[in-house]
DNA sequence: GCATTATTTTAATCATCATTAAAATTATTG
DNA sequence: CAATAATTTTAATGATGATTAAAATAATGC
């Protein structure tokens, strides 16, 4: 038997869950990389110098290992809106704050970032899990547009579709970032500028 | 033997290519919904009153599906780009001519059109061509916001990253539009606008 | 160094669909 | 209607890769 083993949750145990989460982010490369169908569990593997049957000691199947990549990417975004808020000013402000913070992680060291595609094919619990947390996230984004447009420094707009418009734009970066730190500098120098240009009030 | 075959690649067969064109946006509409690997080609064939092995005589295998649903995607594109160069005035009316037509082909009667994700997994040569086209895509849309920024129309700006920027954008809309005809309107209505707020000179 | 636990590998097995071949049906054309 | 071509189905087959179990190795605590 493990003591601190799989099973167990907490990040406590630096040992087993520093791995893991190497091995989060080599998946997460190989899927953004070679698509999901297209990344074996032996990819990954290779990625790690494992074989592919090791990985099953830190994930029970597959769906599990996309789940947690997913979780993962949810986390950082939750992450950086946490930072934005915490330091933020007024909403456009924060807003601002809130997307070079979120793109700082996803190209820099807590990346790469698995796009998320293919939640529909989790298995149930899991997909409600990654759902609710996406849910929760675009409501925080929308929460700070309404701040903003409470506060003077956001023009009125739609909550939805303006939190559709921005956060597609930020999900889509894992499609065609992959690791060049040059474009990394450059994503980070002008994405926030440009999603956050339209929003000012006049 | 068959005269007007699956070999033939015009369009003028009526009776075949609409079949495969439902067959194209009946898997479009899958991949969008349940994902790609969460999608067999028994679900394809489902929403078609169809069996599995139907399919095959419109398609080689699954990896053509995929490969054509992404093609017929990028027309898409293409199509709605050449009627906005046709029509547009100067470079931003141009843009916002662009993303309406885009986006009113893409949840109107011509969509679904599938998100590519999974264009790594194509076979090399499909990959090929579908990344040719959208480069192609890309850069057709980077000479839009140069020609607005010439004309004085569209405030300078990086303009591969405003395009990553508002491509990813558009790029992600199938993720979560999936045919409900009031959101599409919403859609139709509001982005156009948030998509090119930012572009303007002042 | 011994005992115990953690981690990884080797070597099968298994399951799921994609795929195929042949037959059956349906449509078309003269 | 007869003949030919187009379309679909039925019924197998097959390949890929995920998964598992047992054994081997590495690490750790005493």
């Amino acid at each position: 038997m493990q003591s601190r083993s799989p099973g167990t949750e907490n990040a406590i145990d630096t040992r087993f869950s520093l791995k893991r989460n190497r091995m989060l982010k080599a998946a997460a490369r190989c899927f953004n990389l070679k698509g999901y169908s297209g990344t074996s569990l032996k990819d990954v593997a290779d990625l790690l110098g494992l074989t592919d049957a090791a990985l099953y000691y830190y994930v029970r199947n597959k769906q599990e290992l996309v789940y947690l990549c997913y979780v993962r990417a949810a986390d950082v975004g939750r992450e950086a809106m946490q930072r934005a808020v915490d330091e933020g000013e007024d909403g456009l402000e924060t807003v601002r704050r809130y997307l070079r913070y979120h793109i700082e992680y996803m190209v820099g060291d807590q990346g790469p970032v698995a796009i998320m595609s293919e939640i529909p094919s989790l298995k149930p619990e899991h997909r409600e899990k990654v759902l609710a947390l996406s849910r929760t996230h675009s409501a925080a984004f929308e929460a700070l547009l309404e701040r903003g447009i409470a506060d003077g420094s956001i023009a009125p707009c739609d909550l939805r579709m303006t939190g559709n418009a921005i956060m597609g734009s930020l999900n889509w970066i894992p499609k065609w970032f992959h690791g060049d730190p040059t474009v990394a500098e450059k994503i980070l120098e002008e994405f926030p500028r440009i999603l956050s240009a339209g929003l000012a009030a006049r």
